[in-house]
DNA sequence: TCTCCACCAGTGGTCAGACCACATATATTA
DNA sequence: TAATATATGTGGTCTGACCACTGGTGGAGA
């Protein structure tokens, strides 16, 4: 119906789907309509409403519950990265770059911290630390909230998916390598930071 | 059909599919059975086949052409980048994260090289900046490729299609700057080639 | 014989309608 | 009032029907 000419109509509604929610500032967790009311508004069949749907849970993007309805999904837990990685993965390649570019943007995450005033935070998750409460992944987790850059978040959560999904061998979380990575923070300089986190993932360079 | 217990039919199918293209031993290019075919030997209906399918699509797995039929695509050229950038970056404009990033990363990209020997390639680089045949964007495509690192590349790809939308004012094209920055990592010397980048970059970090 | 072109079978793209399974709200009944 | 039955709305799936496009094939014409 729509359009014809070159893009595929599923595409289209993928697209009408995200201005939607962009339009009524649905958040996560939020209903969108049912399968039927999109076809109709948009001027589509069910079946091609269905397949920009189902893409689109494919990517974790939104949940259908049926009987319910259809609703946005934080991102967070998406299949996303299990489909890419039995798809993908097995490229021994594509397995270091996943891991070099994580700890790159940790690096870099490092790196925006030393020039912000975050030492509250630190202090915080420094006490998470010494009471066992966290470990590996959640420790980052925290310190790339902490770097305040979205963009870098977003890509963390894609990579540390991946990465987990690799099932490698990290050996035993050894709390005073990240202790001593938030002193080091602490002291804001670079050159102890990476050094910390050099130690911490057993890096070489 | 297949298992009505809780699992969709359609993800029964991508996971047929994937196990149909390790049996068959498929390579990227190699035709997969059509719609009508899989329909058939899967016992689904064919629009259980086509919402998998599109979702395959929409990851970037398979290509369809028209009265052809579906192919499987290259992997390396995944969506994982676009996902972010169509979905999660468009929602927070943010263009100060945007920047960031893209200087980051081309920070670690300078980084990579350093370790790797590309000076042939780095000469070759000269060159063209020498000869007035590239500007920034394509210097700094040739300096992410060098640094042989996939997911760099395309996450580079498209902050660099943002930053491009942007329309920052980046000044004029200084080519002594890129020269100095070539010459920089022509000396493995880290401390050199991010001081150049930065005056490159005008950046005071 | 060779070349060109119309035709046809196969493929993806889309739609409409019909069920089913399930969840919730509403009305009915004990 | 509380428990039950019903109605309605939702996603899940299948079927059959077209359309648009591609590639091959066979016949007509040179």
């Amino acid at each position: 119906m729509d359009a014809p000419f070159h893009n595929k109509v599923y595409i289209e509604i993928v697209k009408k789907i995200r201005y939607m929610i962009e339009q009524d500032g649905l958040k996560k967790g939020d209903k969108i309509p049912s399968e039927r009311e999109l076809s109709e508004r948009l001027h589509v069949g069910r079946s091609s409403v269905r397949e920009a749907l189902r893409a689109l849970e494919l990517l974790g993007l939104i949940e259908t519950r049926r009987g319910e309805g259809t609703f946005l999904r934080d991102a967070k837990t998406n299949r996303l990265v299990e489909l890419l990685s039995s798809f993908i993965l097995q490229d021994e390649k594509a397995i270091k770059d996943v891991k070099e570019t994580k700890f790159l943007i940790e690096m870099d995450c490092l790196r925006l911290i030393i020039h912000k005033k975050t030492d509250e935070k630190l202090k915080n998750l420094m006490k998470l630390v010494q009471e066992d409460l966290i470990q590996d992944e959640e420790f980052f987790l925290n310190i790339v909230k902490l770097a305040d850059n979205h963009l870098f978040y977003r890509i963390w959560l894609i990579l540390s998916d991946f990465y987990r999904s690799l099932n490698m061998d990290q050996g035993p979380f050894e709390k005073r390598n990240y202790e001593a990575l938030i002193e080091a923070l602490l002291t804001s300089d670079e050159k102890n930071v990476l050094e910390a986190y050099k130690k911490l993932r057993k890096l070489s360079i």
